[in-house]
DNA sequence: TATGAATGAGAGTTCATTCAT
DNA sequence: AATGAATGAACTCTCATTCAT
């Protein structure tokens, strides 16, 4: 009876339904794209009608905008998580690819809209991706390529023209996946290519 | 009575016309993507009143296939043409990134809408991309990695995981260019990264 | 918190504008006919954008059929109610015919409809309508000529072969009126001479 | 190399054409209805180009108009020529529904298109139908009907009103026929019914 | 806050018809 | 006489969005 209470629990069943709306949002624009979703059948498919998604999100786009940017920290923080638990830069590197292959093998469907938005013919979407992948960028930049030059193990190579290299191979090859989200190629593969690459050769005496 | 003039008019006016639609098409789809792309405005930009495109492809989804198949053929050969001329592996493979990234450069639009295409979420489009770039699959696998390792200059990699990898590579820089067509990693660069992975380190006394 | 309530406005809005375009719709059947009839048309003459009729009917086709299957019910309803107020089987006959010449000139647009889909050459909409009228054919079939032989007033013809004959007797004669739904032979008349074929000759001592 | 000469060949080509793409169009206009049925393709499936078409016909409706008086003359003959074999009226009776009923059988594609315009939303085509229908109905009324009167074997019904209803029975029969063209009652069932409601009956001494 | 009836701009597609060759 | 490329009006259907309840 308290406003307080009852703003508390409002918010909170708002909160639910949101994520109701963008859980059945994801499942949508991964299956039929962002053009050829059906906002009248997100809404719907989450169990409310019609017009309630436009509650919470002022049109379609500002809906898929929202998703991208929550998927984009969520995929971040699942990669980042994970190399931050190593300290060699080789080690990171290792699991930057199998936490980034196990993410869209995890989130089928978000990746495949994320893929969808970052390769896509629309430019807000490009733009916002770019955005919003900058920090895992600088991540492999300075967390890995920079720790491993600094730490002698890699070749003194421009760690941001690299980054980018990285980000493009894992992108690339993250976005060719089977139906059940297994790339082409493994993580181990990929990185000892790509480490092949990167790595001082061996000191001879 | 000159059946053979006539239809030798009438043929080249409709390759003509043909041709005068694949281009507007292009645009089209490089500029707003299939889905938002509009057929009558093919036609009409393409200086022809908006029934006449129905004249020459059944539907929107046909004149997109088509416009794949025909890019992918052209991509194909601008790339092989260039990659056969050396016969060093090692310098194919260097020649295969500067003509991609050339490709790209020189055919803006083609190459979005390819790379729309690859990374959309239309399954068909998918696939037939797929199929259309099986042969530069193919000339990665035996006329560069293939040729490498039985020149003796690449480490024994498995060609096929290998070409997938060089191909993932390739398409994911080249879809990311600014307004120029212009990638972000030269093609020496990559090349380079590349072949510094590949290439058996020199052997040591 | 007043469900009861708002359910039942609701579907009383809807029931009423399913009406008026139920209403809109047989009015264009029977002017134009089912290819030349305009769906946009229906709607907007009803009262509505012309979007609205898609919130109640899936397509074009499906309204029609809608229309056949509601119509053949009135139809039925309306000649079984007058043919069973009589017991005697000749009294039924004439009555057939004088609620079966009255439903196509109450119903006038109702009428042309059902005529142009029993008759017309769309395939779905033929089989749609054996199927709708099968009960007013057992009606005729049981409840009459049955009846009438069972009293020992019709001679014993094969009931199923001759309901089918008064049947094409019936719908035949009803398709050909003039603009206010007027039949060229009066019930009368037909009743008459159909049961001039029916009765059994009096008996001669 | 006389004009003359010319002439005549040049005529009886195109009659030989017209006829062709009067065969075409009677199978299109049965197949899908005269809405639904392409002009272009009747032209095509005729062996000629699409344009031939309107060498001969000024427009779709022309041509539909066209096949329509020819039909009904075919029609016609058919019948007259048997029915008129006949010197008594009820074996005429007989005949015409033998006739009729071998008509819509042998030309299975001619009665469908005559149906379809007669009990059809067209207005023009049902006009044209009766005009074209006016001497069959006197044939019935006048020959069959008004002799059998005068043979006496008839009761002294109207010829007129009678002749339309014996004309609404047959085509209202000959218009629901199975796929070969054969109707639910027989012909000899219907001109049994047909007679038993108009022979008089047999005086008692 | 949730609802869902109503809206209407917009798209792909068809095809009768024209006309220059 | 025959051709067939070009035309453009017209139509069905979709769906993001609005708003009164």
């Amino acid at each position: 009876m308290t406003p307080r209470h009852k703003d508390t629990k409002r918010t909170q069943i708002m909160t639910e339904t949101r994520q109701l709306l963008m859980d059945a949002a994801i499942q949508e624009f991964a299956q039929y794209g962002y053009e050829n979703a059906n906002i009248n059948r997100i809404s719907t498919s989450a169990g409310f009608a019609k017009g309630t998604i436009y509650n919470y999100f002022p049109s379609k786009r500002a809906l898929m905008l929202a998703l991208i940017e929550e998927t984009a920290q969520l995929h971040l923080d699942f990669i980042a998580e994970r190399v931050r638990r190593e300290q060699d830069a080789g080690r990171r590197m290792e699991r930057f690819f199998e936490a980034g292959f196990d993410f869209v093998a995890t989130y089928l469907t978000q990746g495949r809209v994320m893929i969808n938005s970052l390769y896509g013919p629309d430019p807000e979407f490009r733009q916002v991706m770019y955005q919003a992948y900058l920090p895992m960028f600088e991540l492999v930049g300075r967390d890995i390529i920079g720790l491993g030059i600094s730490q002698g193990t890699f070749r003194p190579v421009d760690p941001t023209t690299t980054a980018g290299l990285l980000m493009n191979i894992y992108l690339g090859i993250a976005s060719q996946t089977d139906d059940t989200g297994k790339t082409w190629q493994s993580a181990d593969q990929v990185a000892d290519f790509v480490l092949n690459g990167l790595r001082k050769p061996a000191t001879s005496v």
